[in-house]
DNA sequence: GTCTATAATAGGATAGAC
DNA sequence: GTCTATCCTATTATAGAC
């Protein structure tokens, strides 16, 4: 088994378990590897997998979302196929997320620096969408904030309830709201088309 | 010390440390009592502290939440208030969320139906609001749930990054979208003032 | 109710053979 | 690299004295 092999394993356990309810054994059985195996490829133990496996999600998010995020397509078009990927992602609602599980883990400082990086490179790469599509700086950062953000908590109500539909409801708000009202990029439809129930709604 | 000061501390330690990453021992040392004295008040172990915690928060949001949600004021203000309220819990988002850790943890399930009930009273809460300003009940679910899951989510965000600025501004962002466009209940200000650039920047 | 002591297990981590 | 065996500490939980 490749070490991206074993990684992806670790990224599965981790947010089904999160970061602190995942133990060595869990991650061995999880792995088929044994501890000292595991040891092996992570010489610092679980912080270290965490660190790695930050670097995966980092290079999942600098290579598949980006390029969804760039591609081909009108701006809007292209947020479509991204929160489709997201919603695939997070097998619509019923994963959870690993990200937000080191977010809110006892040692969460002992990679801070790596998770600073996910969150605002995903950050950025919605914000640099949303200046393509003619908002000010301030404006895309504000916006991207605010979906990475909705989707974090989407995943949180959804685990709480055991429900995944406040995930995919989140996902159907993001597609109207994150592009609502762009100066540019996007004309096929009338933008304001029913905007005042759809809004959050 | 009273059970109610006691599961106080408990709700202090599990939003800093989470239901996972909090040990019988880091409660014992919180709370000053030794670990048979929480067995006594607390036979189920952690668990049966993650239920009576979430039966305390179920009567602070039944208490203080719906109190400021149904004060004296217009929607607007009122909703004013309790984000001040929901603010001032968090610690300006430099405090985690009790909730939004028990959501995640591995042990969900064995306490499924307190916390079910704790994230439906929430948004019930708002959801009335939404309503009493005049929007349909579909509408009003769909931006309580948006709601609940902003404050989530920012929390999330802002634990992650060790940066409480992400929260503050969701805060601000729910001040600006929850009652956006409300058909009544608040007219003292015109409603689509700077609406294109306030949305959800 | 609270304490000390203790049992039993699970957790993280390493050693050394292969 | 992987395995078995092992170490030590932390963890959950209980027993029994006061």
């Amino acid at each position: 088994m490749s070490k991206d092999e074993v990684i992806a394993i670790l990224v599965d356990t981790f947010r089904r378990d999160g970061y602190d309810g995942a133990s060595i054994a869990t991650l061995s059985k999880a792995t088929g590897l044994g501890k000292s195996s595991l040891y092996h490829y992570f010489p610092g133990g679980k912080v270290d997998m965490a660190t790695q496996v930050l670097a995966a999600v980092q290079d999942w998010i600098e290579r598949r979302m980006v390029a969804t995020l760039t591609g081909g397509g009108t701006p809007r078009a292209r947020l479509a196929r991204t929160l489709d990927l997201i919603s695939e992602f997070y097998d619509h609602g019923s994963k959870a997320c690993v990200v937000g599980h080191l977010c809110a883990s006892v040692d969460r400082r002992q990679f801070q620096r790596p998770l600073d990086r996910v969150l605002r490179t995903w950050m950025g790469a919605i914000g640099a969408l949303l200046m393509e599509a003619g908002f000010s700086e301030r404006v895309a950062r504000e916006r991207a904030e605010d979906a990475v953000i909705r989707i974090q908590g989407a995943l949180v109500v959804s685990g709480g309830l055991a429900d995944p539909t406040p995930f995919q409801r989140a996902i159907k708000r993001l597609g109207a709201d994150v592009l609502a009202d762009a100066p540019a990029g996007d004309r096929t439809r009338p933008l304001r088309s029913r905007r005042s129930t759809r809004r959050l709604a």
